[in-house]
DNA sequence: AAACAATACGGAACATCGTTCCGCTTCGTC
DNA sequence: GACGAAGCGGAACGATGTTCCGTATTGTTT
């Protein structure tokens, strides 16, 4: 299940501390910080000390370092998802919504350091925030894969999940490495979707 | 520069310790090993200890991780490198050459578990491998590339590589992801480089 | 206001990496 | 056989994510 903002609060529950509150915000905007200064790979430790805050700290309020990232990013996330719809309203062409959206999409993972990186399944424990990622907009990829191939534009029969995956995987490594730009790459794969194709 | 086979044996070289051959070869047998059974993210220790051999001896031999696996694929790569201009000399057209090599480059990456996780800058001290990959088979993958364009049969301008860095990418994380087959992709892109394109 | 749990905190401690270092062993040669 | 260079093993280091628990804080109840 995705991680929501609000925890549960039972109906005898004592209201949340705010020391709490206060650390679990801290932590967040510490985290924030050091993202774009150290990437996402930066170490716990780091965080901890920027948001003036114990080590343990951390740990009871995000389980793991992929919890963290994911509600740092969550709003950001939230907005690429509530894009998808939106191009497709306002595009010319399905397809057109469909390259937006990507756009958008590869802007969001090549802006944050390292992001793309820490996407893959194995890299340590980064299953959370793939499983977040994906169950958030593969289905809004989908929406518009089917509305492009509903329109002839191009061949039916891509898995929403499969090209996302992909598109995240290009992104992989783009920062430490000037000679490589994914999106050309990105470009050659919608390309490659079109149907029929055109020179 | 890339790692060679022999080693420098200057003029009043005393010859090499028989156990010192008899370790390295020790040593690549059981990474070779260790590899497939626990791809080759596997911990040093784990090869050095199946090789029955103390650590320090591991880091003589190889100055790191990323040295070793290098020693252990050297062979693979070099089949995958010599196949570049056999494909051409012998396919119908040079992109049914270029996208054969491909196959065997995908081949390759997604037999050995982790193999293309490895691939990437950052991951942790890899550029030694990340530089061998690529100065060995950049310039074949360029010469498919260059008579594919020759032939019109691709668009020109893609530089090779961006594209096996690409292909590298995609490859990523395969075997921990049953919904998820690069293969798939790589055609998409490839499709997309087509020149002029074809339904 | 004072007492009292429930809640939260800090950071030492653990496990796991890759890697370095150095005292001891073994091999090849004279 | 003796001797020095070459090689060896594994303890030790530094970095990482994560767990644990004694202590401090806070909200409520009396």
């Amino acid at each position: 299940m995705v991680p929501t903002e609000d925890r549960p609060t039972g109906p005898s529950a004592r209201s949340r501390r705010t020391d709490a509150v206060r650390n679990q915000q801290a932590l967040l905007d510490a985290a924030a910080e050091v993202f774009v200064a150290s990437g996402v790979d930066a170490p716990v430790r780091q965080i901890a000390a920027r948001a003036g805050v114990g080590i343990g700290t951390i740990y009871r309020h995000f389980p793991n370092r992929a919890d963290l990232v994911v509600a740092v990013y969550r709003h950001q996330v939230e907005a690429c998802a509530e894009a998808g719809p939106a191009l497709l309203a306002g595009a010319d062409s399905p397809f057109a919504a469909l390259s937006g959206w990507v756009d958008l999409f590869v802007d969001f993972l090549v802006t944050k350091h390292g992001l793309a990186n820490a996407l893959q399944s194995d890299g340590g424990g980064f299953d959370v925030l793939h499983a977040y990622f994906l169950d958030r907009l593969v289905p809004v990829c989908g929406q518009l894969l089917d509305a492009a191939a509903d329109a002839g534009e191009i061949r039916p029969g891509t898995e929403p999940y499969e090209l996302m995956r992909g598109i995240g995987n290009l992104c992989v490594g783009q920062d430490d490495d000037p000679g490589y730009d994914p999106r050309r790459l990105i470009a050659l794969l919608l390309r490659g979707l079109r149907q029929p194709q055109q020179v």
